[in-house]
DNA sequence: ATTTTTAGATACCAATTGGTATCTTTGAAC
DNA sequence: GTTCAAAGATACCAATTGGTATCTAAAAAT
């Protein structure tokens, strides 16, 4: 019985985790051909080459990300819950181990900041979609009477970005969610102290 | 004019470059040898192998910025100097192009953090050592009455090194300071609001 | 039931990988 | 100036890389 749908369905899925960990260059066809059982013939059915697989798992992994984490925001009834949402997910990616490899945006972007391909491209587009996401949520939060009118929404998502991917760095080289947690009780802190109302 | 010392300073050189931007798995010895101008018998002359020479390439970028930071922070002659020193040296990765490719200890970690090799613990005692030196200048800033001795030095360590990492991350990214600069805006009005005296 | 299309397997390709064995050149010691 | 060890160049190696052309098997259309 054979199903093109899924078998595009699970080269994506067993080569993301492989971008995700390894690194994209680092993997070769050949790790994807063994991690799915499938052979080149069936991966280059489906994908016109090994950059457009790359793009499309990448992409997929970002939508997943996404439609998880925006679901989850719509449906917080207030500033502080929908900033803390964000928070726990990011945090997630250390405290369960179901997202192989961290966190897609920072493993790309450091494998790609010095190049100029299309996956960089890519990765400032989900970088861009990070900041607006939490932007709006304060810009949101100021009419709502609930965030501090002198607050700067850029540089609070800069802030908030930037220490949750460090974090998350930092503490899958340790292999301990310390410091994960440090930068979550801190941004926990500060928001409530000097964003919220 | 031979001089193999030399030699072997300039494959060091060239190959960190190298590492740093393309990543390390990424950078074939061909393009060392096309960096440096010399022959694969030159560079396995000097390095037992590819493995040593990317530890001894990273060993050698971690302590050119250690002894220029460390000396820099014994200068300063109080903690928020000292603590000031350390983040606009993180800061510089970005404003001053003169170390290419960004912070090593970032570039290294995402690239090792799912693998088990030399290189992944000699980034895990960087962090330590960058952790170590934030909580030493904390500690030494309450004995000398410059820090609120309720300050969790553990934390404030996680804190300044994710966000100043993950702040690099970004700016690397967008090939823009701004998310740099919000980080670094944000830690000096912490640490002088809710760390200093 | 037969044809036709399509999914996937197999067998190949040149280029590149890290690494080694050998050869030549260099500079210093005598 | 000759000798000799060390430095670096050259020529090779098997294994792996991304990619392609071809072949077979499985559905779908007739």
């Amino acid at each position: 019985m054979r199903k093109p749908e899924q078998t595009k369905e699970k080269i994506l899925r067993e080569s993301s985790i492989l971008f995700n960990t390894k690194g994209y260059k680092s993997t070769s066809i050949s790790d994807i051909t063994n991690a799915t059982g499938y052979t080149k013939g069936a991966i280059y059915r489906h994908f016109e080459n090994k950059d457009n697989l790359e793009i499309q798992a990448y992409e997929k992994m970002v939508r997943f990300i996404f439609t998880n984490l925006k679901t989850k925001i719509r449906e917080a009834k207030n500033t502080k819950d929908k900033l803390f949402i964000f928070l726990n997910h990011f945090e997630n990616y250390i405290i369960n181990e179901n997202f192989a490899g961290g966190c897609p945006l920072l493993n790309v972007s450091i494998e790609v900041d010095d190049t100029n391909c299309d996956l960089k491209y890519k990765a400032q587009n989900t970088l861009t979609v990070f900041k607006e996401t939490i932007k709006t949520i304060i810009t949101n939060g100021k009419t709502h009477q609930q965030v501090q009118l002198n607050t700067n929404e850029e540089l609070v998502a800069s802030v908030i970005i930037a220490s949750l991917e460090g974090g998350i760095m930092m503490s899958k080289l340790t292999q301990s969610e310390k410091d994960i947690k440090n930068v979550v009780i801190h941004l926990k802190t500060w928001i409530e102290k000097d964003i919220l109302l």
